[in-house]
DNA sequence: TTTTTGAACGAACATTTGTTCATTTCAATG
DNA sequence: CATTGAAATGAACAAATGTTCGTTCAAAAA
């Protein structure tokens, strides 16, 4: 335990409420073993209540999920970056622009629960269609409707090359799906922070990559790795 | 029906054994909804069966998954290329290599069954220890290596720039197994086969851009997408 | 035809599941 | 202190689950 914790257990102790245990003690179990494989019971259990409590605070099992999805939801929606900034971002050039455009948008995202409720939604989007529309809306086209129009911008200010924005944007975001999704099947025991630190080195070697083919000077860069 | 079929049920009438019909039933429900999700009596009733006679040809549930793993990675293992036809394609030039493979490895795997298996792969990756071993060792880390070396060996003939091998590899799998996501959470409704059609126009997008920001010559090609 | 053998059956079993509800607890309010 | 109302309890319930097993069936072997 740090010194915060200490300080706050002991002067400004924080109060969780059986709601909220009931909702982490969800992430937690969800996350690890599936929606459908976790019993009530489990949960009571890991929030340390009984049972019956549970529906003191939600109607029944799938308003926890849907709960989890709804706070995922918010919390994912105030991790962008904000319409000016992007733009003046972007005067700095493209390869800045993206190393710094990652940095900030996976500080924002840099918490715990993020790595667990990251995990659960790929998990249910297999079995879920709330989860899967949120999924599939959220987090792959309107996100990639958003990297279009960056690109489109790039191409009009001719920093890069001319080359459908689309498939641009389809270049950049599979790969930033592909960590997730790296993350969620093979390396989810590990510290989300720690995962994020290596990913965002290799978002930074693909991003190079992807800059080295749409550049518009003509003496070729040396790749640094 | 079409003709083959028709011919072959009057003449050579097709015996689907009683162990076939639970497999290819499991593999229907499991794809579609996950494995701990599907009753072992609807297996039976999709099968034609009662629930007692699934216990004649496998020990358990968890057998048929088993028997539906090992069944994908038998069949996966015989879609790659031998290691002779790989020289020789590269001969060709990498344009035509990774046009070339990209098809023939997909005729490989061009049936309804591998679309189904696909998906529910990547769903029980999540909750099934010895499916996850599998995704992890057959599906990302041999294929990395092999396409590692595949690089390697272009930067050696001097095909493409001297970048880090590994990473070449990492761009390039990573999007086949994007689209293999993809694939199992948004479009697995669709027909496999035209899936698999779409993908491989994806699939030389990416390649020709990744050439693009590897390729020797001084001259800039133009990207036609 | 009789015997044998393995598959199919389906009732039965013990567990586990999500959910309900009458009762108890307990802290805030009067 | 007494009252009140919300939260917590845990026993109980029906439904569903994976698996077992004595019996029936049917086709091959004798």
């Amino acid at each position: 335990m740090n010194q915060e914790d200490a300080a706050s257990n002991l002067h400004d102790e924080i109060k969780i409420s059986t709601k909220e245990k009931i909702f982490n003690a969800s992430v937690d179990l969800f996350s690890l073993r599936g929606f459908s494989d976790v019993p009530v019971r489990e949960i009571a259990k890991q929030a340390g209540i009984r049972e019956g409590s549970i529906y003191n605070h939600y109607k029944n099992k799938d308003a926890i999920l849907d709960a989890i999805i709804d706070y995922f939801k918010k919390e994912l929606g105030q991790a962008n970056l904000p319409d000016e900034e992007t733009v003046s971002l972007m005067k700095e050039g493209p390869e800045v622009f993206f190393t710094r455009g990652a940095q900030i948008f996976l500080a924002r995202i840099n918490t715990p629960q993020f790595g667990k409720i990251w995990r659960l939604v790929l998990m249910e989007s297999y079995r879920n269609d709330k989860v899967r529309e949120f999924f599939k809306k959220d987090v792959l086209e309107e996100p990639l409707a958003g990297w279009e129009e960056v690109f489109k911008l790039m191409i009009e200010k001719k920093m890069i090359k001319s080359v459908n924005p689309r498939t641009l944007a389809y270049e950049y975001w599979s790969f930033v799906i592909f960590l997730i999704f790296d993350y969620s099947i093979l390396n989810y025991e590990e510290d989300f922070e720690s995962y994020l630190e290596r990913g965002i080195d290799k978002m930074n070697h693909h991003t190079q990559l992807l800059l080295e083919a749409v550049k518009i000077k003509d003496k070729q860069s040396t790749l640094k790795f």
